[in-house]
DNA sequence: ACCTGAACACCGTTCAAGT
DNA sequence: ACCTGAACACCGTTCAAGT
């Protein structure tokens, strides 16, 4: 106790997540963050470049909040699990997580789960020259939807009506993977 | 000339559109605004309750850039115009059209689209309980992979590439539909 | 009815100064 | 190396006042 306050990248970067969660991405305020961390806003420009890059770095944090599903699950349960945590750090990050479709996923993290995607689509017999394109198409679907459920889109529906077409989606990604898997579909 | 500077709602809304477009959604400021409409920002609020409202105005206008396709098309056809016509709207428009995912499609012209594809499920042979569903899967898809190519998460692919994916995006939801319509798919 | 002038609290960011 | 104090230009929004 009394110790100097030090902060780093990380604690910062966590910090402006939580407030986005509690209060929404505008309350993410550069005197509100270093009010949170017990230090003068001025001093967050030595971890963070600008605001910019405070948000990138909190986009980056929810691809690492869940670790890849266990590779011994058959290819359609791991991608449902993958859908499955995407959802679930949605809705936990409501604020921040439709700030993905901004950002290629070039960073480790992101290229991990892409990997991922990758393996699992081989396993379905998906042509390798092939598995860029798919990945493309079901991961865009999946965060499409995820994204208009969390930022309003479907506000005037239930949740147990797109439980139902989350359910939907997965099983026609699911069909479109095979039909790639086993040849040339019509 | 000479004449009092009288604005109205549509003027400023179809202004600050075009702000966004040229500068970016950062550059939409009622200051800004309010410049190019040669009138103080004070002026503004006599037209829209807040930022927000104006926000929510312009892109409302994104729904009116096109009109219906014409209902002599076959349906597939009818359905590809539609994106197509979504998709030169994005392009023309990247930085406001990634707020269509924030709202719900409620406002007349909106209803006039989705009225539009429901019609176009029925001639295909979707059951006329399924056709709310199928239109949300439908079109979160299309509007997820046309954000995303507008917001930058595929920056770093070709314009070919893209073009290739989004008609093999319509190629599946077209087979999608095809399934719904000939009773239950497995 | 519509627009203006002046003012407010707040925003991101800089610079030079402290330890 | 890291944080602070003071300052800057800018932001959305209010209120009372003008025509």
């Amino acid at each position: 106790m009394g110790r100097p306050k030090r902060i780093d990248r990380a604690q910062v970067l966590a910090e402006a997540l939580a407030i986005a969660d509690e209060k929404g991405l505008d309350a993410v305020t550069m005197a509100s963050l270093a009010e949170r961390l017990g230090v003068t806003p001025m001093a967050l420009y030595r971890h963070v470049a600008n605001k910019a890059d405070l948000l990138d770095g909190v986009v980056e944090l929810l691809l690492t909040e869940f670790p890849p599903p266990p590779s011994e699950l058959p290819w359609p349960e791991r991608l449902s699990a993958l859908a499955a945590n995407l959802r679930t750090s949605a809705r936990r990050h409501p604020s921040v997580f439709p700030l993905l479709l901004q950002r290629p996923a070039t960073t480790v993290e992101a290229r991990r789960t892409r990997e991922a995607v990758y393996v699992a689509l081989l396993e379905a017999g998906v042509p390798e020259d092939r598995t860029g394109q798919v990945e493309r198409l079901v991961s865009t679907a999946i965060l499409g939807f995820v994204v208009s459920e969390v930022a309003g889109r479907f506000r005037h529906h239930t949740r147990r009506q797109l439980d139902a077409d989350f359910d939907v989606l997965q099983a026609l990604l699911a069909a479109f993977i095979q039909s790639q898997g086993a040849g040339q579909a019509p």
